[in-house]
DNA sequence: TCCCAGCTATGACGAGCGTCATGTCCTAGG
DNA sequence: CCTAGGACATGACGCTCGTCATAGCTGGGA
């Protein structure tokens, strides 16, 4: 099948490398910088790439960068005592990653991994402390962007420690759909392709009851996937899951 | 036994009420204020009371009033779609409830409901709002007190995806022992008393099987209770019930 | 005084889902 | 061209835990 070729390439190769500036500017957790302090974080800051599945942080060590995701998609995991990886957030381009650690000076608390090709770039911890101290409104907005990921936190909690997983795996799919999709013709294609591992980890399940709800929904067309490329059909039909 | 009926009275009696001005000095997130800024908020504000079960706050209201637990402790859910409550985190004296969707303008997306007779604090909303605006430090400490909450519910949410029921149970205990407890001569004493069914709400299970487990550690001299009073006597024990 | 309401407790049953085992398809690499 | 590995798929089995039913206990109110 043709598509799928491309979907396959597109996912396989290194995207193209972005410039240091364009990924300050688009994170918009630094939004209120001016232009010097975006000069001062430029001179000392660099891209990094990272192959699907490489680990980007792990957890426990020590904040000398955060990062920022300039292309592709990174997944913040805990490891449980047992050893399993549960995924708590999903970054996608211009969102970072440590700040909030870096600027208490403590230790980052999750493991980060590439989902995808991912170029990112590294900002040395001690370049934002120096704009942190001197910027007041961006105190502000850094206040306005980890709101939200607290609310998706408490969501999220909610969800995972009281319903059935085929609820949880569809407010999965709704809440990245949310994020991470644009419309075609055939319904929401998610732009971020994952394996029925990463479903399993965000949803707090096992791949094989990922890959048997998942072919499950397929079979009732309220989905079709493509390897890692996720086709929702019919988002109606997911939201009726839920409360299902 | 006499021990009892003192713990239960304990729990019954309407506690004292604190003055508005000693529950904004213990409310950490508000320890920048100045002496100048205490006031005006100070004016604005009266002390209100609950009683334990009575809801404080419904999901989705708007933000007319801020709360600062005074006295008591007081339980953040969210309601799922099927109708049963989450509890999502507990609030004892000095913490503030609301503060971060009142700055953003933005309904409050929790109940919150009182596990004990509590009083609290009310702050409008207005007040607030003057005050962010005019004090720069206010924000760090936001930031910082933040932080520890987004940490918190991602631990939980890793735990409750995760692991089986006996396992989030404990780590809920460890929890709440690390925030509100005192030492004893018989172990570690919960300063909060939480029924069965305020358990299995924060583990994600039915009072049912809460009973079940916390039956099963009493026979087993972990923990003993006596009505909503839980005393850990064994910390390591609990502890190795995480991994187990 | 009696009854009711709320909390605790315990048993029986069955569905959900985690675990293990096996198999297919596709791509990569030698 | 052949093999190895990773993603997807499917079946069997058994434990966990949610559900329902029942009951004892205690404190409060009529």
């Amino acid at each position: 099948m043709r598509n799928e070729g491309i979907l396959s390439q597109e996912m396989l190769e290194v995207p193209e490398k972005p410039s240091v500036l364009s990924v300050l500017a688009s994170c918009s957790a630094l939004n209120t910088l001016d232009e010097q302090q975006r000069e001062v974080l430029c001179d000392e800051s660099f891209m990094a790439y990272a192959e699907r599945g490489e680990m980007i942080w792990l957890a426990g060590s020590t904040m000398q960068f955060v990062a920022i995701c300039g292309t592709g998609f990174i997944k913040m995991t805990r490891t449980t005592p047992k050893g399993s990886e549960v995924a708590v957030e999903l970054l996608g381009p211009g969102q970072c990653l440590g700040l909030i650690a870096a600027i208490e000076g403590r230790v980052y608390p999750l493991n980060a991994t590439a989902v995808t090709n991912s170029w990112y770039l590294k900002v040395p911890t001690r370049a934002i402390h120096e704009v942190y101290n001197s910027n007041e409104r961006l105190r502000d907005s850094l206040l306005r962007s980890l709101a939200p990921r607290l609310r998706k936190a408490h969501e999220m909690m909610a969800r995972m420690s009281s319903e059935k997983i085929e609820q949880r795996l569809a407010a999965v799919l709704l809440i990245l759909a949310e994020t991470y999709a644009t419309d075609c013709d055939a319904g929401t294609v998610l732009t971020v392709p994952l394996t029925r591992q990463d479903l399993a980890e965000m949803a707090g399940t096992t791949v094989e009851t990922a890959i048997r709800v998942m072919s499950k929904w397929q079979k009732q067309q309220v989905l079709s996937t493509n390897h890692q490329w996720i086709t929702i059909r019919s988002i109606p039909a997911l939201e009726d899951l839920l409360t299902a």
